[in-house]
DNA sequence: AAAATAAATTAGATTAACCTAAATATATTA
DNA sequence: TAATATATTTAGGTTAATCTAATTTATTTT
């Protein structure tokens, strides 16, 4: 099969190209893969080799769809494993990330599909992060970012796009959590700092930063 | 930390130490490990430098105080992992060794032992193989093979020293299966063949191999 | 378009874990 | 004990994944 790195490769790619858009830069994976360009490039040649990327010199890659297929199954291992980690055996959703990033790379569709059944089918992981199907198909989310909100809307608190510890912890102590209906009382023209009504009738005030780390659905 | 192929070796040193002795020959360990013997020499020197074994040339292996814990650990998080697979995600006791090999290698003390209170501290794994505890203890067990038995004794089959799937298959096949009281009937002086008698009154003919990776307790 | 800057690649090393072939040490047996 | 056989180690090579330094390619800026 595929070495443990090759396949963080490729999970980096697929979600570099979800965000970033289609083509990945060297230089920008080299960045999220805490090594240095060379390597990148090494690396890239011996992935391209085994049909996972397409890859042309100094022009980035992209996932083949064998590619793309073996990093949805990583990302589907991950989701399943902390969905475990947090509702069996009551990890806080700020310490799974790493603990998932091992369990993810362990292969056996019997497991993950056993994991997956343990679980109830779930539909997204702890912070959110939809679950991909045995199919490798992502349900394609509708979710907006706080951030784009106009003053009173409203939406319930669904994911959130930074996963540090940091921000995690942020929210918990704040009192906003997955499933909280936030409606937008007010916008700071100055600083683009957002007042949240929160569930019955608490307020909170929080940074553009945080309003554009918080996902509502 | 340790790299999966030291935490292997330091795994198949320590079996070997239980079995077959105080000190571990390189050809034996190569044998275990499915490698030749200078990969063998080319590991020692280094887990010898890491003070996880003491070697000396052409006079085999022992483990250190650490490397023994870390071999137990390993087998704690190998035996908990495979009482999660059959208890909780329903496979079959023949099925767990190979993910048991993945999963042993996540370190994570948390983990462990959320696991094992998750599962309710096992005291053994689906093979009736003791659990050592969080201090690395492992429970002496008292049991003894089956072929050691004579006429008319019994005892409460505990576990098994042949793992292998197709021994477990013949068990299951044959109605074997742990917690069963096994009585020797009778012995064949000719080749050791043994007749046990089964929990009710069944009465079961099996060879001296199988008698022999029979333990009872 | 030429020059300057930034990004990517090549070249050449390193380390872990393996290999084969050759050499040496240990154990066995005549 | 000498001769043979077996076990172990040394020597030298390979691959994956990384590195640094140097070079080449691409992009900006003037």
């Amino acid at each position: 099969m595929h070495s443990f790195t090759e396949e963080n490769y490729l999970k980096a790619i697929y979600k570099l190209q979800e965000t970033n858009g289609e083509v990945v830069a060297t230089s920008v994976l080299a960045q999220v893969m805490g090594v240095h360009a060379p390597s990148v490039t090494d690396m890239l040649k011996r992935i391209a080799g085994k049909k996972l990327v397409t890859y042309q010199k100094s022009k980035g890659v992209k996932l083949t769809e064998r590619g793309r297929q073996v990093a949805v199954a990583i990302i589907r291992n991950h989701r399943l494993w902390e969905v475990f980690l947090v509702d069996k055996l009551g990890f806080k959703w700020d310490e799974v990330h790493e603990l998932a990033e091992q369990l993810e790379h362990i292969h056996s569709e019997d497991l993950t599909n056993k994991l997956d059944k343990f679980l109830g089918f779930p539909k997204a992981d702890p912070h959110g992060d939809p679950i991909p199907d045995a199919n490798g198909v992502l349900p394609k989310s509708n979710a907006v970012l706080v951030s784009s909100l106009k003053v009173g809307e409203e939406g319930t608190f669904t994911g959130v796009t930074d996963h540090t510890p940091a921000f995690l912890n942020y929210l918990d102590k704040t009192g906003i959590s997955l499933g909280s209906c936030l409606k937008v009382k007010s916008i700071e023209e100055f600083d683009q700092t957002f007042t949240l009504q929160l569930k019955p009738k608490r307020e909170v005030v929080v940074s553009h930063k945080v309003a554009n780390s918080l996902l509502v659905g």
